[in-house]
DNA sequence: GATGAATGAGTGTTCATTCAT
DNA sequence: CATGAATGAACACTCATTCAT
């Protein structure tokens, strides 16, 4: 499929932190060649072609992640892939199960720290911005996956809801939040994950690249959610801003 | 390209009511058999190249939208094609921004009928389900634009949030909002076209495939966004509600 | 699919009659170069890509029939292929019935010339090994269309049945063959079309390779099928032998 | 390869009969896992795969009989397959030469019963078809050898033939015979092994799939080779039918 | 300007064979 | 000697694009 006249300059910017270059990929260095054991050798392989799949979804994409491409950047052969995974699809649908489990460790680990439900709220919404920080790639393939992988992405989306409404329960049995009725928790998830995701899009891939989403970003989103567009005059003042 | 492990239950459940079927593509009726001059022919064509496109994209996604499918369903020759636009992809870049603006103008229209800052985006938020409802495409066209037109997605946020932000700086004009700073309401702005996105695709396209989003769903929402996670207790009450 | 240790020479020997080599595989003269109309170019591309394949699978059977050998001797691209075949097993599966028709149609010509009715089955069954002389691919064609167009070969036998049983009828009718039920002329139908085959793969193809089936085999075989084992003793001198 | 389009009703229906399943292959009892001697495991694993690969060419043809398909059916490594065969083709080589001799075996061993040369000839043309039933992988076997095992199958038909031709000589020498030349005796044995074949093919596997031969085929065949076309009048009465 | 056949690079996948363990 | 993962050449097929008519 034609993607010459895409503007790649979204992930491209990143892809240079990332890896050493994309035009000639580089293999992966072949640790596994000098593996002890066989078992430990498979496990090498099988590693490596799902690093290198991770690589190539995130600096170009599902499109472009072919089997090729793939096992070149692995340093096996394309032969060798099939003995891991049972199709090109099988691995590109266990992408994001995988990074989205350690993000969701990540971010539930750093928001347990905070003290009050805005607190905490804002620690996994920083928490999120410093795993994108460390996992390059993950942003591409959580986004396209709505496309490549939509199993996983609905897989995903309600496991990261699952977790955020229950959190939401137990700031409620707390007395931290009230007003909403059970059910319109998901409704209150499903916002804050989309608005991650969409500030991700706008502030730290967007035109003015930045490494980390910027403080003052951040300011804005506690704003809006602890009060809304109604109580944000009587926010709280900027000077409990928390780093992650 | 193997897609048989997609769920394309997403998408196909409205394709029913959007088109006459999917698996034997029925042309478009070839109006412009018989049209009168030169130029309005040509007009014609490109229009039907273009809906055809839009129908393809919205039923089967970008991938599977070959120039083969689209002309086939516009019912000129493939060669045609290329007298009409520079490649696919010149194409499928323009597929965004004119329902984009479409779906900007509806929104805009709807949402000018509130008198309080609350209710115009409560009137807005309607308004795009009620869009999508009659323009049954416009969603996974928006969606997977991030991945296979990404400068029209990128576009068209930039446009969407431009109009949100100056929707916002009248109501801050107005004194109907207050406490955010002038470059903070482009966050706000991305966080509630966001939360539009999410919403549709967890209410209106998910495992319960509604026609249009749940009133309650609505409630939540503006509980939200109105006051806030902290400010939901003292909410406006559910009688306040407003069918766009 | 390994091959190599394939004994081929059962039909390589003839090979070198039919075409140049094989090894490096000469395109066809590309006629069609200079075509006069856009049909009689497809025309004439559609023939050589029916040409070529014959020619594939007399040599060296259907197993390696690929496309890309088949375009290449065609002297067209790969892709062309798919313009004028849904799919490999399409043009394999028309080779047999197109070349059967002429067999049958060479071998009913010749038969008719004779008085009585061995004599018009002697004339047929030269016949046969006179067209497999001036079609040295068709032998290869129809024998492993069993394996690799199963419904080809079936339609094909049951054609060729067809043609006996009511040759016979008539015989029947005219008092020249008596003594067989109806139903049982497909049992002498498919006992002689066995015959022909079998002489064919010993005689013709055999380690000796002849250009034509040897009279005196002929000869055995009118013996056989005019008086049977038993009448062999009385049957008709070697005199009247006819040349088809 | 693609192989939608074969017809494998011919085989199918027997399949059932042959084996436990095809789509679930089961693992031959794995009986060597116990063997005493090395030496005689060798020989079990090495009868395992040559049993396995009968099968599995029984039932799905050469084409489709892969090292995997085998080793996995035999319950060994596909490595294990190289210790005990040069290559597939190897294996695929003396199928039929191991399963002719027990067919040949079989077919003599009914036919010295007979008396009369045409009774011999009508008791062995019966134990064919009674082998086929009982080992319903050979006909496959034997048939794809063509294309498949050209060499084990030039040796299979040499075999036979030889057989036949020292059954008539002895025929001819006790007088049962006469009018064949000597050479003309290998003809006769073709036309023999080929009606078989073809018999077999069109009654036997054919549409209305039977599980014997019907026995007015056997009488419409022996009508035919006792007195040929022209002595088929005063052919042996019907009574003389005999079962195998 | 409409046509539709020709093009050929590219795809995911299979499989006989090798070989270190 | 059994194992089973690694190999890489080969395959059928797709598709955006070109271009002669």
């Amino acid at each position: 499929m034609e993607t010459e006249s895409f503007d790649n300059r979204l992930f491209m910017a990143r892809k240079t932190a990332a890896t050493r270059s994309s035009a000639t990929v580089p293999p992966d260095p072949p640790g596994w060649r000098d593996a002890p054991t066989r078992d430990e050798r498979g496990r090498l392989i099988r590693e490596g072609l799902f690093r290198a799949a991770s690589a190539v979804v995130g600096e170009r994409g599902y499109q472009e992640a072919s089997i090729s491409l793939i096992t070149q950047r692995a340093g096996v052969a394309q032969g060798t892939f099939y003995n891991h995974f049972k199709s090109r699809q099988d691995l590109l649908d266990q992408l994001l199960p995988t990074l989205g489990k350690d993000m969701l460790e990540h971010v539930g680990r750093c928001a347990r720290e905070g003290k009050t439900l805005i607190e905490r709220e804002e620690l996994g919404f920083r928490a999120f911005f410093s795993f994108l920080r460390e996992n390059p790639h993950f942003f591409r393939i959580l986004n396209e996956a709505e496309s490549f992988a939509p199993n996983a992405y609905r897989a995903h989306l309600d496991l990261v809801a699952a977790g955020y409404v229950s959190f939401f329960r137990r700031a409620a049995q707390a007395g931290e939040l009230r007003g909403f009725e059970d059910r319109e928790l998901e409704v209150v998830a499903f916002v804050l994950m989309a608005a991650r995701s969409y500030l991700a899009w706008r502030y730290v891939y967007g035109e003015e690249q930045h490494d980390d989403i910027p403080d003052w970003v951040v300011t804005a989103y506690r704003r809006l959610i602890s009060g809304g567009l109604e109580g944000a005059a009587e926010s709280t003042p900027a000077g409990s801003r928390v780093r992650a």
